[in-house]
DNA sequence: TATACAATCAAGTATTCGCTTGAATGTTAT
DNA sequence: ATAACATTCAAGCGAATACTTGATTGTATA
């Protein structure tokens, strides 16, 4: 071996780093972790071409972020493992205390931090078991289907004006999406906060529900 | 803003990403882990120009994986954050896992897993503290004074053949160094098993040692 | 003030990356 | 078989990255 053997597996190590080192790859994985999902449905929900999609997934694919299964003429590409999601939330750990930029980003857009205070997970699960909020989940329906919280209601954003009416007026609403960046619940809250409805968002998504062991529902 | 707001978020924690991938950005983490460090004494230790160092670490630290303090004429860099450290685990974790050229590579290099088999910290302090084990540091003399596990003995790996002698016979040897991935205690392991001494590893370095709470020396 | 030294900057080159376009594979349905 | 469709491959172009070399900035000492 020429160079080193340490440095050998540190390039290793670069590479899956580098496959995260690209705004839409981690856009990419966030659709990934809510289910499995085909290359055609990724690149629309991403917003990209196909082949541009593709070549992405294998670049998530070649340092092992992402596995693959042919389903029909379907390819449908996954998160490798679980460990994947702890690797993004360090990163996310990272990226939040010690990036100026997204403080002023996460400041200019995601307003009303303190008013939209999240709830954690073990707070909802305890609230939800006792009946005493309506736990929303904002995602589209085949994210839903392929599993959401234990009870939820699912109404997608685009949806939600119309159907206003559903929610008891006194009640309180959690509103969850795919993770802790992901905007849908976000505006959920916002809505619902202007209907003089009272509602929070979760701190984070389904996947990292899932992923601490939570229980899931599927199907429906 | 004419992207969308998440992707704008995404984009910085691809830029942290991106810093970490390269296998002499890594090794360069790796020993500022061990202590903060001068731009061309860190430039020896990596064997890198000083010009380059210097660049690399200003690619880490513009994401804030790293932070810089004027001593004199000389610019310090240590990590920002033990924070990072998870961030190194949990890539390492993913890597390991995911990686089949990892695994190629480990087989190949770090010989004798099975045998080898790590000690863990808790082991480790437990033993230790009841005095039955010698607990040695071969990382090189000044990264041992910037801080050490306690009642750690330090022979750098190049004076272990000379100092052979100080070791007693039967009793058992637990040698580290600065990770999981640095060699030198594979290495120390190996000469002193060679001399018919007992001899494992910690399961990781310092830097994990000290980031999880536990006690260290500093000074000596 | 002048000199030495640590660190950074600037320019140049070879390589890699991100994206598009159009062709090629591979699988299912007719 | 043939057609339709999902996915991947291949080529090409502009932008970014890694490294070197040589000049520049900033701090401490003579």
């Amino acid at each position: 071996m020429s160079t080193s053997p340490k440095l050998a597996l540190y390039a290793e190590f670069a590479a899956v780093a580098r496959a995260l080192g690209h705004a839409h790859r981690l856009d990419m994985l966030e659709h990934l972790a809510q289910g499995e999902c085909g290359v055609e449905a990724l690149a629309e929900r991403v917003r990209l071409s196909v082949a541009n999609t593709s070549q992405h997934l294998q670049q998530l694919r070649r340092p092992g972020l992402v596995a693959a299964r042919r389903e029909g003429k379907f390819v449908l590409y996954r998160l490798a493992d679980d460990k994947v999601l702890g690797l993004l939330a360090a990163l996310r750990d990272v990226a939040e205390r010690n990036v100026a930029e997204v403080d002023r980003i996460v400041g200019g857009y995601f307003t009303e931090r303190d008013s939209l205070e999240p709830v954690s997970r073990d707070d909802l699960l305890e609230r939800s078991r006792r009946g005493l909020v309506t736990v929303l989940d904002v995602r589209p329906e085949g994210e839903f289907a392929q599993g959401h919280l234990p009870g939820a209601v699912n109404i997608p954003l685009g949806q939600l004006e119309k159907r206003l009416s559903e929610f008891a007026p006194g009640r309180e609403v959690v509103a969850y999406c795919r993770g802790a960046y992901c905007v849908l619940s976000f505006e959920a809250v916002a809505k619902l906060r202007a209907r003089g409805l009272s509602a929070r968002r979760l701190e984070d998504g389904y996947p990292e529900w899932k992923a601490s062991g939570l229980p899931v529902e599927v199907g429906i």
